[in-house]
DNA sequence: TGTACATCAGTGAACGCGCGTTCACTGATGTAC
DNA sequence: TGTACATCAGTGAACGCGCGTTCACTGATGTAC
């Protein structure tokens, strides 16, 4: 062959995941075909030969954000326990980080208003990924000992993803900053897991 | 003239009104100049004679989202005491009815993730439309007598749209009924005007 | 060892389409004389 | 009262453009004999 043995599949990576950050900047609309595989340093007419259409493309690409995110989160509280992971994880969420990082960041902030518009498949995906965090969430809050843990980490995951999209809105930093804070302090008083409380339980 | 005095003004406004509602339902780029033309049922040729481009359209229809979802918000709370006006409007805004009606909705949960990538004069108007409803709340929240009353606002809002941004995604009803209680349930208590605080204070 | 053929990732021109925008025109009415 | 002209909201054809998608082709390599 011309190529290296995993060529093709390298090639169709590096589109995926050129395409995994525009999809979150610029959204599905108006990320182009074209655009991501110029990205690649390919020109756009051998776009079918990695991707049965550009809806497949957004999806691999869907998959691709929330598996990154995901796993940049995940990383940081993997091995604490509940209370501590679940305010962690709140923290680095609602974060000013995570606010000035719209192409790296969780793609549920970046696609809100986009995913109902989009194919059936992008929004079983876009679905999937609301569902796997707030799981998560919820497996902490149970551990903390409440009872309704899915229908309070589906409502904390809202506050969570609700900060972030307005505080990328208020152009003022120090506002934003202030904002996130505050929306952070709520959303941890509400799960029990506000600063006082951790620190009560760890003596 | 060939036309009634007002016929422009009113072709305007109808045109305006009719983006008004598409423009919720598909967001700014999915929208075309065309479809509005034709909602109002007139041919697409005679658009330039009533906006200077589409962008301007989408500053008017989202300014006149913005008036008709406040209105009617506000109709309902006008004359209540602030903790009173503070409870209903949050437990308007996030409630199944507004989760319903996309079109008829606040644009803030439907172009939320739009609202960054459409044209300075468009994200000025989105700015201005949060600020205002911040702005109410705020005020409801300094009659309570807390200090930090702008950030709380901005804190409660961000949970406010951030749910009902969610709740549409969920796509059970009933559980998406849950999320929406146990944020109201939340943004209530952290602003205290919780069902049990505003009783006590009747009493 | 040398020739003929198969493979296949990538090329680049072309396709139809819908879009925002422009423009010469229409035709019902109002106005001037 | 009647004729000529001005007005102007709306018409409909046309524009250039970028898009997603298709397709005949390329050219370096591997394989068959």
């Amino acid at each position: 062959m011309r190529y290296g043995e995993n060529h093709k599949e390298e090639t169709h990576k590096k589109l995926v995941r050129a395409a995994c950050t525009v999809l979150r900047e610029k959204g599905p609309d108006r990320l182009s075909v074209a655009e991501v595989m110029e990205a690649a340093g390919l020109t756009h007419g051998g776009f079918y030969a990695h991707f049965k259409s550009k809806d497949a493309l957004l999806v691999e690409a869907l998959n691709s954000a929330f598996a990154h995110a995901g796993a940049k989160f995940r990383k940081v509280v993997d091995g604490m326990p509940a209370r501590h992971a679940l305010a962690t994880y709140i923290d680095m969420y609602v974060s000013p980080v995570h606010r000035d990082n719209v192409s790296g960041g969780c793609p549920i902030v970046a696609l809100n208003s986009d995913a109902p518009r989009q194919s059936k498949k992008f929004q079983t995906a876009f679905q999937a990924g609301i569902d796997h965090i707030v799981d998560a969430l919820a497996g902490w809050i149970a551990e903390t000992g409440r009872e309704d843990a899915q229908t309070l980490a589906r409502a904390a995951f809202s506050a969570m993803a609700g900060a972030v999209a307005l505080s990328r809105a208020v152009a003022d930093k120090a506002l934003s900053d202030e904002l996130l804070a505050s929306a952070r302090a709520g959303i941890r008083a509400r799960l029990g897991v506000s600063d006082a409380e951790l620190s009560k339980a760890v003596n």
